[in-house]
DNA sequence: AGCTACCAAGCAAGCGCTTGGTTTGTAAAG
DNA sequence: CTTTACAAACCAAGCGCTTGCTTGGTAGCT
């Protein structure tokens, strides 16, 4: 009965309770190492408990990540909704994926990424559905700057890359290290549209 | 027993032969949900005849690993010794890696990356002091350029951004679209140093 | 009374791996 | 040219264990 840190967006129901377990256990053994009897063991009951919330493993999976993206597209919206010119709102974009990627629902984006494969077909594509609404985002404010000649690289594949390095940022960003989450924001902003005056 | 094509610098002995095909199964199911009844299955032998060339299935993914990473550690070598100046040296450096990425080497690359996590402790620390000399022939270029004035974030960071940029291709590149690997190198390059002249 | 939340026990399937023996290729000994 | 020797490669069968999930029942709250 490891007591773990709730996620961000998900509340402290006992269902609530089991998702943030179980995606603290997903991150740190990956989901097939994780067994029912792990989850069911750091929240306090019996394996086949589990069943009385969730019909499969897989389904609480899913649970995580349909959390995780719509209290995250949540916060994506209110970034750009709180700034003005394209830079400014990429710049808290940028912000906002960082905060999701290794602050405060970093267990939860990260079996996003690393569990995906898990998912049975049909359950892809519910999930890639939601993350389309996360990612128009991005392009939207993407596009703009790109038609205001900020850089030239198709925007696409500029959201590509963006995603790469903050989706790789858990494997080496350290919280408590002398870079800040605004810093290291700032130095991947910089290799969209260079390196001019903040 | 679905054939699979080689990988680049696995032979293609009864040895090798498991490796190329626990690569493909790896990278498609993962290390977990791969079973040794599929790679026995895969070649075309029966599931314990494996365990005469590989002591555990641990073994396997660790030999796939090992053989990756000097492979593309000596094309790393050859990408720096055939270049002059430090700018053109990362570009071959980013196109090595691509090419590692995405092309003949990619299974195998993508399941270090992927299933890093299902080597025993042990073996990731062996791998990571092989993984160590390759990062090394990235960091000594990035360091000269960096003294060159040609960027101004830190050496260590940067290569951080272009391991998520680089790690993230497999996810999206498509080697048939109208994208090269020479053009994406590019577009890397000046994530770097900036949209000069090529 | 009825609902939510849980327990105790266990089943069927699938897993990595072992075992004892057989085939196949190679090469020196006669 | 045959015989003997031996190791590499593989088969057929299955053992012991773990897994996700089921079942029938109970405690407590409203």
């Amino acid at each position: 009965m490891a007591e773990s840190l709730s996620i961000n967006g998900i509340d402290d129901s006992p269902r609530g309770r089991l998702l943030s377990a179980a995606a603290h256990l997903f991150r740190d053994k990956g989901f097939d190492r994780t067994t029912v009897r792990d989850i069911a063991a750091s929240v306090g009951i019996q394996s086949g408990s589990i069943f009385h919330h969730f019909k499969t493993k897989e389904d609480i999976l899913y649970a995580v990540m349909e959390e995780v993206i719509h209290f995250n597209t949540e916060r994506l919206r209110q970034a750009v909704a709180s700034h003005d010119t394209g830079k400014d709102q990429l710049r808290a974009l940028i912000r906002a994926e960082l905060q999701s990627i290794v602050g405060d629902t970093a267990e939860a984006m990260t079996v996003m990424v690393t569990e995906w494969r898990c998912l049975s077909a049909d359950k892809q594509a519910r999930a890639l559905k939601l993350r389309g609404i996360y990612e128009q985002l991005w392009l939207d404010v993407l596009s703009d700057l790109h038609q205001q000649g900020a850089f030239t690289t198709d925007p696409f594949i500029m959201r590509r890359l963006l995603t790469g390095m903050t989706g790789w940022a858990p494997h080496w960003f350290d919280r408590d290290g002398p870079l800040s989450l605004d810093d290291l924001a700032n130095i991947m902003l910089a290799r969209v549209i260079g390196e001019s005056a903040p």
